[in-house]
DNA sequence: ATGGCTAGCCCGGCTAGA
């Protein structure tokens, strides 16, 4: 059996004690982390590492930055999303472990509908889309976790008129996340939950996490093969409880083969 | 109707997040 994690951090540097606990606490084989807001020269390696993980990072200054860390060593580390879309923010990493391919992402935000940073999100995702057919195309056993930044369906989201055709609800993402499941990818999510009110971000603001005014819009993916083999799938919504929270609570998934 | 926090950056007020 092995677990996977994914979790938007939002700067790893103040979340370190809190990521720490929770390796301690999970025990997870891998671990996608998401916007780590640093380059890798100030990525807490050794914090990490002495807690028994590989790390592999993709950073950037200020923004974005994603990594993996698994307690076993990858074969092979790729970053970035290219060639399959050009793109100056660092938002994916892949490693191979042993014969599963793991994809961390973090998709772009939108902003708005309409602005230019929705049409940016619009051509990352087909560029996204591409890069996920080509990684099926070769691996049968494959992850893909991140901070998808769209909220797949109405029981996602705590306030869907509110939301109506809104940034991470509009009928376009919605499809784009469509054609990625096409592609054979499932929500693990969603094979051990069916119900509504299941977030994994709340708004700092105005009591957001409190109300659980929230949204699902981070996500373990899994291939066909990958999926059959999933015993569990949950959002550790106590980690946005206490001090100095991540906005986003991580989602774990179990997988009852080997890695 | 608006913004409400949080984080990073260069040092108080901006960008960005979702």
């Amino acid at each position: 059996m092995f677990k996977v994690v994914t979790w938007n951090v939002n700067s790893i540097n103040v979340r370190l004690e809190r990521l720490l606990a929770l390796l301690t606490r999970e025990k997870p084989n891998v671990v996608l982390l998401q916007e780590l807001k640093c380059l890798e020269e100030k990525f807490p390696f050794e914090a990490i590492q002495a807690a028994g993980y590989e790390c592999s990072v993709f950073g950037q200054k200020t923004y974005n930055g994603v990594a993996i860390l698994s307690k076993r060593s990858p074969t092979k580390v790729l970053k970035g999303i290219e060639p399959f879309y050009e793109d100056s923010a660092a938002r994916v990493i892949r490693t191979l472990i042993d014969d599963t391919m793991f994809i961390c992402c973090y998709v772009p935000n939108g902003q708005e509908v309409g602005s230019d940073k929705f049409q940016y999100k619009l051509g990352w995702l087909n560029g996204f889309k591409k890069l996920l057919k080509d990684e099926l195309d070769n691996h049968e056993r494959l992850v893909v976790g991140g901070d998808f930044n769209i909220a797949p369906q109405d029981i996602d989201v705590h306030n869907p008129a509110l939301w109506k055709e809104k940034i991470l609800c509009s009928t376009k993402e919605r499809n784009l996340l469509g054609e990625i499941s096409q592609l054979g990818l499932i929500d693990t999510f969603r094979l051990h939950e069916k119900g509504a009110g299941f977030f994994s971000w709340w708004d700092y603001r105005a009591l957001g996490f409190q109300k659980n005014e929230g949204l699902r819009i981070d996500f373990i993916l899994a291939s066909n093969a990958m999926a059959k083999t999933c015993t569990s799938a949950r959002i550790d919504r106590d980690e946005r409880k206490g001090e100095k929270p991540s906005d986003h609570a991580p989602v774990i998934a179990s997988f009852e083969s080997p890695i």
